[in-house]
DNA sequence: CGTGTTTGACCCGCGC
DNA sequence: GCGCGGGTCAAACACG
C-alpha cells in the first residue's frame, strides 16, 4: 500500500486517494493524520517550514486521481501548545502538518466526517480560514483550510492531531463524489480530491 | 429532529 | 497597558 519512489517522493494508497509526499516526515505526518501504521522513512528527514511554503511545489491532482504535494510542519507549534494550557516554551505535543493542493475546490475531501466551527479573516488574505473538527466521538483531529491570496488555485490544508479511528466514508462514496466534481469541472487536472 | 454552518463575541499570546 | 491577530465558543440558523 506504500511505496518510496526512487525519486525520494512518498507514494501512499489510504483508500479514498493515493498521496505523494516527498521526506519521511511527510510521509509520517500523513500515516498519522490517516492513522495508518507501516511507513517507511529516512528518505529525507529536514522539515519543511510554513514559512518556506511560498517557495514549495503545489500538489496537484492527474486524470488517474493522483495527488501529488508536499506536507509542511508548521512552526506555530509552542504558540498553539502554550494557549492549550501548557507552558511557553513547553515542545507542543500533536504536530500539524500543513498540504498544498491546487484545486478548485475548498473543500478537499480526505474520507473523514468534519464539522466548521470557525471562520476567520487572515491578514493579507481576501480569503478567509475556516477551522474543521473531525466529528468522530472521541477524536479532537483539527484542520485548517485557507486559500492562499497570492494563488488563488491553490488550498493550504492544515491538519493538527491523530485520528483515533477510521476512514469513515467508503471508496464507493469517493469515487462517486469524485465522478461528480469530474462531471461539474469538466477537467480533472485541476481538481483535487482526497 | 438531528446534523452541520454561520458569525459575532470572547479568550489568549505577543509585540510595541 | 493596549491593540492586533489567531483560535475557539456557542447561539441562531439552514437543511434534509
Amino acid at each position: 500500500m506504500n511505496d518510496i519512489r526512487s525519486d525520494g517522493y512518498f507514494t501512499s494508497n489510504f483508500g479514498l486517494s493515493n498521496f505523494t509526499c516527498s521526506s519521511s516526515s511527510s510521509s509520517q505526518a500523513y500515516a498519522d493524520f490517516l492513522n495508518h501504521d507501516g511507513f517507511k522513512h529516512g528518505v529525507d528527514p529536514s522539515p519543511i517550514l510554513v514559512s518556506d511554503i511560498g517557495a514549495l511545489p503545489t500538489a496537484d491532482v492527474d486524470c488517474a486521481g493522483i495527488l501529488k504535494g508536499k506536507c509542511i510542519e508548521d512552526p506555530n507549534e509552542g504558540r498553539k501548545a502554550a494557549k492549550d494550557g501548557k507552558r511557553k516554551g513547553e515542545k507542543a505535543r500533536r504536530p500539524r502538518h500543513a498540504f498544498r493542493t491546487r484545486s478548485r475546490v475548498d473543500i478537499l475531501d480526505d474520507g473523514y466526517r468534519w464539522r466548521k466551527y470557525g471562520q476567520k479573516a487572515v491578514k493579507n488574505s481576501k480569503f478567509p480560514r475556516s477551522y474543521y473538527r473531525c466529528t468522530h466521538q472521541g477524536c479532537n483531529v483539527k484542520k485548517q483550510v485557507q486559500r492562499l491570496s497570492d494563488d488563488e488555485g491553490v488550498v493550504l490544508t492544515t491538519y493538527e492531531g491523530i485520528h483515533s479511528h477510521h476512514i469513515q466514508k467508503s471508496t464507493d462514496n469517493f469515487e462517486h463524489i469524485l465522478s461528480h466534481q469530474l462531471h461539474i469541472y469538466g477537467n480533472c487536472t485541476t481538481t483535487a480530491l482526497f
